[in-house]
DNA sequence: GAGTGGTCTAGACCACTGT
DNA sequence: CAGTGGTCTAGACCACTCC
């Protein structure tokens, strides 16, 4: 219904967006549906196309929408988010360095957060070593250009495209090569995880910081996680550090921004009785 | 140097937009300092001003660059992140109720995030009563349509016009409506902060747990957060539970996500002796 | 008033998808 | 092949800022 008595003072690219908006969330079109074409919608508010592609720029923008060359332009599903609750996973990953082989081989870190089974998951490990730059070095606290281990870990589920994580670790590297086996990404998908491989070498973590940022992807992450233009994520810089108090590892792990929840629960101090 | 070897088979937006990313993050176009002009930026690479606007969407996207109407397109300062750090802060309010009044009254939680004076920020508080949404209902394990406080707060910084932070928190009407003085908003900021409210009425907060997500703006969260077109927000529900079990407190907190991390720190439990 | 970005038109050709 | 969204042009008028 047209309001007579008050002007709509607002660009009509932005009316048409909400006017589609509120078309998807009252269910009028609902996910998965086309929205009509370009051309169409030109033809039936009597706009210009390049405005009615400003509107739908917008609906992009809002996540509502997804554009497919040659197809059309769909509403996209809302997104179901997945929850990573990492205080608790942390401690798991710790704990499970002490259970047996047989177990340990079972279950990874990827298996945990997602309840699939090993043999769903695609893993992907690649090792390479760097020299630590400016800022990774004042993290381990050690001189720029020390020799790092970097090791990528990607996991995707064999049944679907969209690739579930991504993550970036770097170890001192001579500290690990005290057992050359934690050298060889041949090794990886390694029983027990990063724990574990620490644990061979003398190492037991003590504390881990989780540093939670959200940011623009990147080219190479658009590309790996196939994020729609607009589209932020989430990253997690993992500090952690042994009961030396020297820092062993550190962690960059990305995830997609609208799939993904982080819970972090946190117990408090009782008050002294007064 | 136009590279004749190999064919750009990229739109000429994008190479556009890349050019003059780099030499932003080269440093030739400082932070501050105005880009050329729309007209003079297609009159220099002979398109047209529409694939011009459209390079310049792109950086605007990327979060490099600000258009402010009339005036130019302006590289934008590399923004500084608000580090916050919840579990301590949420135990340092915690243990803050029991400090003498003259010592609450000078630091709140703003302050204590930000480093900033009392007489330096601005503070606003309004509260409400509302019917339990269905979602907040199940947080609380209520009744949908259970009465509630709803007490908003946002506050800034007296010299600066963007907004530190923005929330929203939710206490169960008949619990709080024990201490009448709990109604009121003109009685913040209350020395001691919601942890002294609560124990006012007897309650003593076990543990809190904090939900983190980002998403694309509100409009109204465009408003009051002055972000920018393509902008995305932190939002981090703090759900707190009292010694008794229940949960006492639902708060809905929201962040510039481009200008604030989150940092939790966590501590493992040592390994059994074997 | 001159210059800026914001909105808008009426076309055009292209790459890609489906039949 | 027809239809879709992606790129692009060459104009126009507007609201706003600064001098």
């Amino acid at each position: 219904m047209a309001d007579v008595t008050e002007r709509d003072w607002r660009p009509r690219y932005v009316q048409l967006a909400e006017e589609l908006r509120d078309r998807i969330v009252n269910g009028e079109l609902p996910a998965g549906s086309p929205l009509p074409s370009e051309p169409e919608l030109a033809a039936r508010t009597g706009m210009s196309r390049t405005s009615v592609r400003n509107a739908l720029r917008e609906l992009r923008e809002w996540g509502l929408v997804r554009a497919e060359q040659g197809r059309g332009t769909f509403v996209r599903a809302p997104k179901v988010r997945v929850t990573r609750r990492n205080i608790e996973r942390y401690q798991w990953e710790k704990d499970r360095v002490h259970q047996p082989e047989e177990m340990r081989r079972q279950k990874g870190g990827t298996e945990y957060d997602t309840g699939l089974e090993v043999h769903q998951l695609q893993f992907h490990a690649e090792y390479s070593t760097v020299d630590a730059s400016e800022e990774i070095a004042a993290t381990f606290k050690v001189q720029a250009g020390t020799k790092l281990l970097r090791r990528m870990y990607w996991t995707s589920a064999k049944t679907e495209d969209a690739p579930l994580s991504m993550s970036v670790s770097y170890l001192i590297y001579d500290a690990v090569a005290k057992n050359p086996a934690l050298l060889d990404d041949k090794n990886e998908p390694w029983p027990g995880g990063t724990h574990h491989q620490l644990s061979t070498i003398g190492v037991e973590v003590d504390h881990v910081s989780d540093h939670v940022i959200a940011r623009p992807p990147t080219p190479s992450e658009v590309e790996i996680l196939r994020t729609e233009p607009g589209d932020w994520i989430l990253s997690i810089r993992k500090i952690s550090t042994g009961v030396d108090g020297k820092v062993v590892e550190v962690a960059d792990a990305v995830y997609p921004a609208d799939r993904t929840e982080l819970v972090y629960g946190i117990k408090l101090h009782p008050w002294e009785k007064k």
